[in-house]
DNA sequence: AATGAATGAGCTTTCATTCAT
DNA sequence: AATGAATGAAAGCTCATTCAT
């Protein structure tokens, strides 16, 4: 019993906020009020604040992300397999969420503060899933030639078919994305 | 004709600055003084003030982009090369505002409050950019079937790739689509 | 009637809280509710805020010495007579103003933020204090170079005298200065 | 000798931040940090926190300055020889903190909350210089009468320099004192 | 004696908007 | 149509202090 939920609470707030509204869309305060957290403690496991509090939820919301990689790519087949049962899984977070969130990450990469350390962590990100779905591409049977296409492509996909997702308010738009690729 | 060049500042200068920073990252000031616009002038051109402006930015940006589409599709000999022409249009203007901007429309979409006459906004300009675009395939000689499934296609493959190119400030991602989708 | 009272209130409440607790001891709160003025007002006034209006204070505070000497040293039949008066004069600000004060210029000095802003403030108000002290011992019959070394001393030692006031509690030192230098 | 390093640490540190820039211009987390000190220990040593560690802090401050005194006026021939040891000593003081700082007695007294304890440490301290200055007088020859005038006026004359030597950021203003006052 | 998490009142500043002219 | 002063709610953050261990 060694749990910290102070910071937890933090920042899984924080990722769903963020997730909703943006970087800039959402308030500390309602962080706080939301996570039942006093003002002063965001600052003391944040000393920076806002941003560090933001990034670590793009780091939480990020290992998330690669569960759920892990999941869909596990018990598949193949890479068209994994990928499919991927874009079903993502669909149904999208749904749970409220039909309207993006992916924390995007949401500091298009909103958040214009400084190195959100760019940086948003392509970092993005690389570490990509890596992860070449992974699974190639111990699948894919040549390292074609795991790399084929996760840039999925990764791409993903990343257009959220955007018209959160456009229409369908998570729909996620399903259809094996059959428009492949 | 009596121009009212200061609502078209105004407009210009917002859908810049939200193309930037997203809708809750720019504060009316800094489009006030961007567009060196009396402080309350704004209110006279848009009298709900800050959304109604957000509002007419997406509007004008949307039908620049029409512009660009059949710029790039009007042109062209099949499907496919006017795809990869707006591709490398897009990526030029990628670069020219900066190397980090996603389009107003997106930036509505993913950053401005939730209510339903952003949501709204943003889903219609993206039917108006699909629909332009099948109107090009359909000329070009595709089916209406066609058509609808390869404007789909490039629609979610450009925001796809916008979000990749701003992940990894880089043009590239929107020049090396084609090769990725066709 | 071209008064702008509402920047008018703010630099004189301001003046009057910074000689009571030094820059840091006063909060723009307590100097908008002393002066009735809105929070957002401060800073139509003085973009830049709590800085922007303790110099301003400050200014408007040394422009009011410098009526106090032109007035202690104008009847004044010699140097001695005029820095005579001028001590006392300023023995009965002390004990108008609380018994307690300093001078705002002395506060933003000893108390202010660490920039060059506020010292080279400082700085030009001892130096204009000094020049007019300076201007009136030539005219009451002073070599320029005795001019210049009995205002030096004269500043040095209300300075001096004011720290021993408000440490005592007593604005007899002020009073007991003229007898202390000559 | 069981010595307690913290609070020593914690006492330095504090003289020297607040002699920088005054009471309310240094919080306890500068002074915990610089003093590599625990958040939590401040109030062992000084339960009732910032207060009982400022005065502390101007305790020792004063203790060290009588020091000075006595190394200025122990081998002194005479009184002005002595005086003017001291005001050497104490600009070379003066540009080894730093060429800004006041000392801290008085950056408690001027800028310190408006509290009896305060005011009347302060004005202790100033009595304390004073009577040694007054002891060094007598036993260098002169009456009683003699030496409470001349130093009163030494204390004095070293005030008004100090903030003279802060206002110009020059020692030089308290090595040119003796010349001024004798 | 020592520690770091917790606390909420308070800080300066920015926000989008309204008003009187 | 145009303007700049006015407005107060809300923003992100720091404050000195208390607490449980």
């Amino acid at each position: 019993m060694t749990d910290t939920p102070t910071k937890d609470r933090l920042i899984m707030t924080a990722a769903r906020l963020f997730r909703q509204k943006g970087y800039h869309g959402v308030g500390v305060a309602e962080i706080l009020a939301l996570s039942k957290t006093p003002k002063g403690s965001l600052y003391h496991h944040f000393p920076n604040g806002k941003p560090d509090l933001a990034v670590a939820a793009a780091d939480w919301a990020s290992a998330g992300l690669l569960r759920i990689i892990d999941d869909a790519f596990g018990p598949a087949t193949d890479f068209t397999d994994g990928a499919t049962t991927l874009c079903y899984k993502l669909a149904k977070f999208f749904d749970i969420s409220g039909g309207w969130d993006g992916c924390p990450v995007s949401s500091i990469l298009l909103d958040g503060p214009e400084n190195d350390l959100f760019r940086d962590k948003v392509a970092a990100c993005i690389e570490d899933w990509t890596a992860r779905v070449v992974q699974h591409g190639t111990r699948l049977g894919l040549t390292p030639g074609q795991a790399a296409a084929q996760a840039e492509l999925l990764m791409l996909g993903i990343q257009g078919a959220w955007v018209m997702a959160r456009a229409r308010r369908s998570s729909d738009e996620l399903r259809k994305l094996p059959a428009r690729l492949y």
